[in-house]
DNA sequence: CATGGTTCTGCCAATGATTCGCAAATTATA
DNA sequence: TATAATTTGCGAATCATTGGCAGAACCATG
């Protein structure tokens, strides 16, 4: 038991998000299914979604409207750069960070959980 | 025509709030209400909250489960550092981040907004 | 302190994203 | 192909949030 499928949908599933280097919600990947003319259903988008970031394959983030949004990461240890214009996802490595995180703990004694956290801006294309 | 009248529920929503200092949803404020024997409809909350980040009084922020949370801001141009154990809010200046903001151009040619950012750790007291 | 126009509130229905339950379809394996 | 486990699709349920609207509260004025 327990064990575990190859199925279509989620392989059409995860086309989709290989393709799009952008965080993605549920319904923007079924319409994107329906363009590719994949019959696949809401729901499954939702659990196949939840899965894949369940098994860190993808990350998932809520965006100002209070939606589920996933992306794929390709590296295991970073953080997201997000363009305002795009949508491109930068993935930042940890390490410019650090200066940054030493600074907030002298300043106010915050330790950061270097693992959440997200930035806005625009990135060198949309520049 | 477009006055401002000045009420009691307004005054005690933004009452809790000014006790509160870390983010609260909707649900909470108006459980805070009830708590405090004070009669104010769950829409009533909904609205005042919008209307206080309208006004710059509250920033807002969704949370991880995508519902819209609240909390009043003292000072103009910061960013902020929650608490990942008791929700404290500290208000980060921008200076400290400009390295950051630097390292993170020269590495990705990414160009921050410095307006959406917000920070996860332990603040001093919860260390 | 009564009046009247404006602004707010409460109630309740509507919306929209997400989740759940379950029967039917798909997959892996023999 | 037969079987058992897993996945899917459908529709109903959930839950935060918003919208419409009638009545209540507010406040400047007489």
């Amino acid at each position: 038991m327990c064990a575990e499928y190859a199925t279509r949908p989620r392989e059409q599933i995860a086309q989709i998000l290989r393709s799009e280097r952008r965080y993605l919600s549920a319904a923007e990947v079924f319409r994107a299914l329906q363009r590719a003319r994949a019959r696949v259903s809401l729901s499954t988008v939702y659990r196949t979604l939840d899965r894949l970031r369940a098994k860190g394959e993808a990350s998932s983030r809520i965006d100002e409207q209070g939606e589920a949004t996933y992306v794929i990461c390709t590296t295991s240890h970073h953080h997201h750069a997000i363009c305002r214009v795009c949508g491109h996802v930068e993935e930042v490595a940890c390490d410019p960070m650090e200066r940054f995180t030493e600074a907030l703990k002298a300043y106010h004694g915050f330790e950061l959980d270097a693992h959440a956290m997200e930035f806005f801006g625009r990135c060198a294309r949309c520049r």
